[in-house]
DNA sequence: AAAGAACGCAACCGCGCTCAA
DNA sequence: CTTGAGCGCGGTTGCGTTCTT
């Protein structure tokens, strides 16, 4: 049984806004305001302009087209290389959670950073990839690589590959191996971490470091929480300080646990599919290569991953598991207030990347 | 100059979450 | 407790514009 349509389809309309759709909206809603029902907001208008024909618009096409572009204060185009920074390191630490980076950057939406950087940053980053993407999946249609046209656990991978490549590139690291062993050069993930909750996830999930091979590439910092300096510590930073509190990951039994600021309910929750990712993964990792190609100077997808060895390449496994599955759903970080001081988030930011 | 490819961006779609009834 | 309406989000699409051959 499918969900009921918020709005009659066959009497609204679509395409482009007219510029006289926009002044009634934008009348209406700066001096009503949105009223809390984005639904009800085409009618309402429609008999504050007393007009027959109301805005019709769906509710949800309204409440659009206010947050992207007739909300005051919108910025559009011309990103500031901060702006670029600030993008670029919360992608490689949170991934595409637009909203929570629109939420540090003032005046800019989600879907302008989310265009901005699929049309121009990554390119500007990564380097022009021609449709490499496609040329994986079209290589090897009927063997291994066909595997691939799995749409939700390919994107996954891309995304967490993508992540690693471009923390690799800013790092200007010519050899994927000495990414990959050197845990200092790791992206810092979770920032935002609580660390007792991680604390309370390492004793749950009983994993004894020491006998994890794995696990002694992590920094000691996951496992030794020190009281920070109460008079002047600051959440954000401390998280920044002990970056891998929320990210550390390893495998105990030969079952691979992910800590993540969300609380062990969602670790539970999200154990299933975290599994899936790895096994994904490991899939990309040590079987299914063979349809890649390199590109000249620039880093095709996994080629930094193909020629890791054995050891190395359970870090990559480790590495690229995404530690917020789509299984999380963005709900789980709240947006903006997860970042309630954007100064200091930003000298994270400027500190980490100069682009 | 023309045609096709690539790009950029506004808008749509569908899903998960929240919350009130 | 269940249900459904509304919200918010990320992914995707469609189309106009620009670039390349």
């Amino acid at each position: 049984m499918g969900r009921a349509p918020c709005c009659d389809k066959a009497n609204v309309k679509k395409g482009p806004w007219s510029t006289e759709e926009d002044a009634k909206l934008k009348a209406y809603i700066e001096k009503y305001g949105t009223g809390n029902n984005w639904i009800a907001l085409p009618q309402k208008i429609g008999r504050y302009i007393f007009s027959l024909s109301w805005l019709k618009r769906c509710g949800k096409s309204c409440r659009l087209r206010w947050l992207n572009y007739l909300r005051p204060n919108i910025k559009h185009g011309g990103f500031s290389e901060e702006e670029d920074n600030i993008i670029c390191s919360l992608y490689i630490s949170i991934g595409s959670r637009w909203s929570i980076i629109a939420a540090q950057l003032p005046g800019r939406t989600d879907n302008d950073i989310k265009n901005y950087w699929n049309t121009r940053l990554k390119k500007k980053l990564l380097g022009r990839r021609k449709d490499s993407h496609s040329c994986r999946l079209n290589h090897d249609p009927n063997g291994v690589n066909a595997v691939h046209d799995n749409s939700n656990s390919h994107t996954l991978s891309n995304s967490a590959i993508e992540r690693m490549q471009l923390h690799m590139q800013l790092q200007n690291l010519q050899d994927p191996l000495s990414f990959f062993n050197n845990p200092a050069l790791w992206p810092k993930l979770h920032p935002f971490s609580e660390r007792n909750m991680i604390q309370q996830q390492v004793t749950n999930t009983q994993i004894e470091p020491s006998h994890n091979e794995g696990f002694n590439q992590l920094p000691n910092a996951s496992f030794e929480f020190q009281p920070s300096n109460s008079e002047n510590s600051n959440p954000i930073q401390d998280g920044l300080v002990n970056s891998f509190d929320g990210f550390s990951s390893s495998k105990s039994s030969g079952i691979p646990y992910n800590i993540c600021s969300n609380g062990i309910e969602q670790f539970n929750t999200n154990f299933q599919s975290q599994s899936s990712l790895q096994a994904e993964l490991s899939n990309l990792v040590y079987n299914k290569t063979s349809g890649l190609v390199s590109n000249g100077n620039e880093m095709t997808e996994f080629d930094c991953i193909k020629e890791m060895g054995q050891s190395t390449k359970e870090s990559a496994v480790w590495w690229a598991n995404d530690f917020d599955t789509k299984s999380s759903t963005s709900n789980s970080w709240d947006s903006a207030y997860v970042l309630p001081n954007e100064g200091m988030f930003q000298d994270y930011v400027l500190a980490g990347y100069n682009m």
